[in-house]
DNA sequence: GTGATATATAACGATATTATTAAATGCTTC
DNA sequence: GAAGCATTTAATAATATCGTTATATATCAC
C-alpha cells in the first residue's frame, strides 16, 4: 500500500525542483556525507546548504543521522519511490539507461564548474 | 540523447509540485480537454487554471493546441519522461502497479471533494 | 457589425522560497 | 571549563508563486 499523500508529493517534487538540491542528491549517490562535506563544492554558505538538506529530509529524499557533532546525510529511497509511483501512472517510460544517466551527470557537473 | 537540461528539470519538478496541476494532469489522462472544461471542477478562477496550464505547457508536461476559439489541452509524455530519466539514475523502483495508482487516484479524488 | 463565448494578460496582494550574515547550540579536546 | 569545530536557527532582504478581479483579444453565430 504505497500511496503517497498529496502533501507528501508537494514536498517531494518541490524539493526536486531546485538544482542545488538535485546536485546534492547525486553527490549522495556516491556516498554518505557530512553536512560540511556536502557544502564544500558549492559557492554558497553552509547555512544555505543546511536548509536545503532540511528540505530534502522533510521530503523523505534523504535521512540525517547525527553522530557526535557531525550530521551524516544519506539517500533515502522512499521519497523518490513515492514520486516514481505517482509518475508511473502516466505511462511506462523506457527502462532507465544508466549509461545515459552517467553522461547526463557528467554534463551536469561540467555546467556546475562553468559558473 | 535524452539528457534533460537542469533548467528543464527545474520547470518540470516545479510544475509537478502543485496539487492543482497534478490533478489537472490526471484529468488529462482520461481525455484531451478544453481549458474551461479543465477549470470546471476547481473552486478557482478560470484565469488561475489558465496560468497553471501555461506552467504545465512550459514544462513540456502538456501541449496546447488552439483550434478556433477553444484551446485543447493534451498530455505530453516528454516532460514526464525527462523527469523519469533523471529519477531513474537513483535506482530501479518497483515496476508500476497500475491498480495501486488507480487506488491512489481514487483516494486523491476523495480528498478533492472533501474540501 | 453586435453580442456572446473562450481564453489570455495585467495589475495587484498575500505568502513562500532562497540566499545572506550573525548568533546560538552542542560535542569534543585540552 | 575554555576553545574550537560542526551544525542549526534567527533576522532580514530579494524574488517567485499563487490566487484574485478587471480588461483585452479572438472567434463564432446571428
Amino acid at each position: 500500500m504505497n500511496t503517497p499523500s498529496p502533501d507528501r508529493l508537494d514536498l517531494i517534487f518541490a524539493a526536486l525542483a531546485d538544482p542545488t538540491r538535485r546536485r546534492v542528491l547525486s553527490m549522495l549517490l556516491e556516498d554518505d556525507m557530512a553536512v560540511s562535506d556536502v557544502a564544500a563544492p558549492f559557492a554558497m554558505s553552509l547555512a544555505a546548504i543546511s536548509k536545503h538538506l532540511a528540505v530534502l529530509a522533510a521530503a523523505g529524499l534523504i535521512r540525517q543521522e547525527r553522530r557526535g557533532r557531525i550530521t551524516w546525510c544519506k539517500l533515502d529511497p522512499d521519497g523518490m519511490r513515492a514520486a516514481s509511483v505517482w509518475m508511473g501512472g502516466f505511462g511506462q517510460f523506457d527502462p532507465v539507461d544508466l549509461d545515459d544517466f552517467e553522461r547526463f551527470l557528467e554534463a551536469e557537473m561540467q555546467s556546475w564548474t562553468e559558473e
